[in-house]
DNA sequence: GCAAAAGTGTTCGGAGTACACCCATGT
DNA sequence: ACATGGGTGTACTCCGAACACTTTTGC
């Protein structure tokens, strides 16, 4: 694989829920000098340069595995950031000279968020050093990865609001309470039990199993999968312009 | 101005409505050989690569200016475009050719679209050959824009249907009427003019003036304009993931 | 006076919201 | 038996949709 070119990345905000909050994965960041001495630590979004020959939705596919292992993950490309001073922090200019990169090199990010659950993602996969945060635990991050973080936030919140994605943070087989709880999460807000079932209802592409939950203390709850087969064959335009 | 890199662009997709269509801004390509024979013209968006130094959406705002002579237009950044093969199409190639560009070279283009009522723009501003074509007469366009076109419609009918833009197709002072038809002519669909009233009448930021339309031949509309202040002051996050 | 678009109210059905209790399971 | 979350219905309000006539201007 021969890469394309130094000036352009792609980079991941990798989101996930665990049923109780919403991570995001990050990797670990450390530099030390020459004797082994530790200079900094701290923590990245994932990211990568494109191959040659290759699409942007492709490397971003292409990370996304590299870090989880995982396929066919939802992934939407929400912004491209390019600020001039993006990568000029000092230990982030200590980071690239390090590597032997050149840090007033600009470098142009296209910004992609994926949505899945916790679950699926076995962390020791290739052994890369990398692990969930909870969003509203985030620290100071590498490079302008708070931004594109946020960015990425903003941009999943919106989707989440008009389009019906809340389950892909979820296993494929799911509750309604676990998938009324995305919502409250993400949204920062509550739902009232038997409001948010009965709107659900309406959605016929949210299908019902002849499945329940198991082990579980208490009394088992209906499983439910989503069905894009139904969802694409429904959807139509909305009208909603009022803010 | 030093150019920054080769391998970055910046395209405006520039939308103009004329109270009657909705038009995109072209600019005419004719390419010659050496004996001033066409070889071929066609058209393309306005495009062009970043300075060093320069923030992308500063450069969206000068690409915009070059073309228009118009600051503090609606901008927005809605894809980026990166195929290996966006610049491959036989005419494209000879083109780049012609300017002593490398067709091999895959260019990353960072797609913005502009909302500009066609009132406001002189075409022969800076002597480009330059005219508006309503965007349901669009032939094939240089290289993939026709693919960026139909992803700033998109992106454009996604924005309008869930933020307050529409007015932004229009003069500062515009009557309802004709933001009726904006919402008619982008989601191609038609609205009754009382169910149409009544829904806006509840947008505080609409703001009627005190102030009529002039010269026409029947009873004069009122006029109104957005207020952005109260916009702001009123937004508020609503919850509507049904599709 | 006529052509053209402005402006205005009511009825109906469906969705949003608020609210409280019994049920099935594991321990 | 008890703790835990699952699952269900009703009343009220507000929004969306359908629908027709009078008013003001320029010509």
């Amino acid at each position: 694989m021969v890469k394309y070119s130094d000036y352009i990345s792609v980079d991941c905000v990798i989101f996930g829920f665990d049923f109780e909050k919403l991570n995001v994965l990050l990797v670990d960041r450390t530099l030390s000098d020459a004797k082994g001495n530790e200079l900094f630590t701290d923590m990245t979004l994932t990211g990568n340069h494109i191959y040659e020959g290759e699409t942007i939705q492709a490397a971003a596919d292409r990370i996304l595995f590299d870090l989880t292992g995982l396929k066919n993950i939802y992934l939407e490309q929400f912004r491209t950031f390019a600020h001039p001073d993006r990568l000029n922090k000092e230990n982030d200019r200590k980071w690239l000279l390090h590597d032997n990169r050149d840090p007033d090199k600009r470098i142009v990010s296209i910004g992609y968020f994926a949505l899945l659950s916790t679950q699926k993602v076995t962390l020791e996969w290739k052994g890369r050093n990398v692990k969930w945060v909870p969003v509203d635990e985030v620290g100071e991050l590498a490079f302008d990865h708070n931004l594109i973080l946020s960015e990425a936030l903003k941009a999943m919140r919106s989707t989440i609001l008009h389009e019906p994605i809340g389950f892909e943070l979820l296993p494929t087989k799911f509750t309604l309470s676990q998938l009324q709880k995305v919502y409250e999460i993400i949204l920062d807000t509550g739902f009232d039990k038997r409001n948010f079932r009965k709107k659900v209802s309406r959605m016929s592409y949210l299908m019902p199993l002849d499945e329940k939950q198991k082990g579980v203390a208490h009394k088992p709850a209906r499983l439910y999968m989503f069905s894009r087969e139904v969802y694409e064959n429904t959807k139509k335009e909305i009208l909603n312009f009022i803010v």
